[in-house]
DNA sequence: GGAATCCACGGTGG
DNA sequence: TCCACCGTGGATTC
């Protein structure tokens, strides 16, 4: 038996409307209750993530981005792209975007895409760059292709917490989350692809650096 | 024993 | 001036 992905018979992509944000849990992360810092997560948020995946991988330009470390330029670990800079936005992220606005009170002007080849993809720790040095930043990421482990820690120590984010996942954090946490994805020695759909309003107008 | 996690490395920029 | 940043690869832990 062929898979959907051999056959290219995915389902057209679709949020589930009625549901959209009814799986939604909230978390407060532990912290001081007047600098809290939240996430909220919906399994299944986007329906159809394989065709989105697909559409994404094949039609995005991507980036690989290189950095001087220690004397040696090397390749960041995963591939980014920017839309509509780098590709066309698809209508299930338009939706996906007013949707996550409406309920958040934002508009999340910005799209950026982290592609996630393999387990020997990942991103460190760290707080979303220009986000951590505001009181409060909403980042909303959708998941689509196969689940990897996202992992938070409070900055300077605490115990962390660990999400599995894929198949069309949302996860949004909230509140001091990038200021006070610290986020990462670590390599895995098998892992399939995923493709990280970031939205986020605009901080500072001349800002172009690039958030993962 | 294999996989996950920790840690040190150091030039750059805020 | 000082410190946070972050990918790599070896060491350590699970």
């Amino acid at each position: 038996m062929k898979s959907g992905a051999q056959l290219g018979l995915f389902a057209r992509p679709e949020l589930s409307l009625d549901e959209a944000f009814s799986r939604l849990t909230r978390t407060v992360l532990p912290g001081p209750r007047e600098d809290e810092a939240w996430l909220e997560h919906a399994q299944g948020f986007l329906q159809g993530h394989e065709a989105l995946f697909e559409e994404l991988r094949k039609s995005v330009r991507w980036r690989q981005e290189k950095r001087e470390m220690y004397e040696r330029i090397v390749d960041v670990p995963r591939l980014y792209a920017t839309l509509p800079a780098d590709g066309a936005i698809p209508p299930i992220l338009e939706r996906a975007r007013a949707l996550l606005g409406a309920r958040y009170g934002e508009s999340f002007e910005r799209i950026s895409l982290g592609y996630y080849r393999d387990g020997s993809d990942s991103v460190a720790w760290h707080g979303d760059y220009v986000a951590r040095r505001m009181p409060r930043a909403l980042v909303a990421t959708v998941s689509v292709g196969a689940p990897r482990t996202f992992l938070l820690r409070p900055k300077g120590g605490g115990e962390r917490v660990a999400l599995s984010l894929g198949w069309g996942d949302l996860l949004v954090m909230g509140g001091s989350c990038q200021r006070t946490w610290e986020h990462a994805v670590p390599k895995l020695k098998r892992a399939a692809p995923r493709i990280a759909i970031m939205f986020r309003p605009i901080w500072e107008a001349h800002d172009q650096s690039p958030d993962y």
